[in-house]
DNA sequence: TGTAACCTTGACGTTGGCGTAAGGTCGAAC
DNA sequence: GTTCGACCTTACGCCAACGTCAAGGTTACA
């Protein structure tokens, strides 16, 4: 019972990722993954969700570059996601889940912002990168034209 | 003599560009700030340009997250437009000039795909995020409806 | 001439995000 | 039933990017 079909070892998780094996256990030391089930030996078994979560974590650090403690927060908020998905027409505990709702609200909202803050910031150095790169090739065409002329050095 | 006119102390430029003094020696230490000029008794003397070169220093560490020893590379660019620009008309080493500028350019275009690649990124995770909230808040006025109505559970 | 604020150079400490080695277990195949 | 690769936990190691003393020198100003 409770074999999942398209279970992952941790090995091919960690290729299909693209990070080792051990940022796998360390993610799920820190709780940015939860455990996963496991065989009767002790193997860790993930799900494709589990991958993408994975996939989901790097994107955070690379794009935002924030610490895995506030990236912690954000999965949290994505784990809210999943269970209030999950429990279809919530009929108990109406107040605790909307104060998970509000939670994972207000995480979302300030990784918006953030996401909204370095675009505007990535825009700008867009402009910088492309009027330097102008001036470049203007100065390389002012050297071709120095080599061209025989050096008019002293009129 | 040499005493530049609005010369800084290191305490005004740590305040200026929100880092420690700390922070500002280590640079230094490692190549991304160039040795300031000193008073007498050996106090840093920073320019004006070298507190933007700090502020540019925090923008790429913050917007693109990476490490301080690729922005050192991309700092060094700065510098050799800084250089070519001062020397109006380059009459002698013009092949040195140009090799300089050629890699200038190839650490400015390097720069210039990062930023593009990491904007295209961040567009894809702002509709997503879009999406979530979207998703929240309807579920919000769906919980709001269930405590509305007295729990219509049993028919 | 004192003194408070500012600075100097070491040098060791810290934190995050893993790497890596050691010694043992599991699973499947032969 | 042994072999062998994949996996397990434990635990120390490592690097970047600073933080944090400590012990003293400098500057400006009264």
């Amino acid at each position: 019972m409770a074999e999942k079909q398209g279970a992952l070892q941790i090995g091919e998780v960690a290729q299909r990722t693209g990070v080792t094996q051990r940022t796998l256990r360390f993610y799920e030391e820190k709780g940015l993954l939860r455990p996963p089930s496991r065989m009767d030996g002790g193997f860790r078994l993930y799900s494709e969700d589990d991958v993408k979560r994975v996939e989901h974590i790097r994107r955070l650090q690379d794009l935002l570059g924030i610490s895995l403690a506030d990236i912690k927060d954000m999965v949290d908020a994505d784990e809210v996601l999943r269970e209030l998905r999950s429990q279809y027409r919530p009929e108990a505990a109406v107040a605790e889940k909307r104060n998970q709702l509000e939670k994972a609200t207000a995480v979302t909202e300030a990784q918006f912002v953030i996401v909204k803050q370095k675009m505007e910031q990535m825009r700008e150095m867009e402009t910088q990168l492309t009027e330097r790169l102008q001036l470049f090739t203007r100065w390389q065409r002012e050297l071709d034209e120095l080599e061209k002329k025989p050096a008019p050095t002293r009129g």
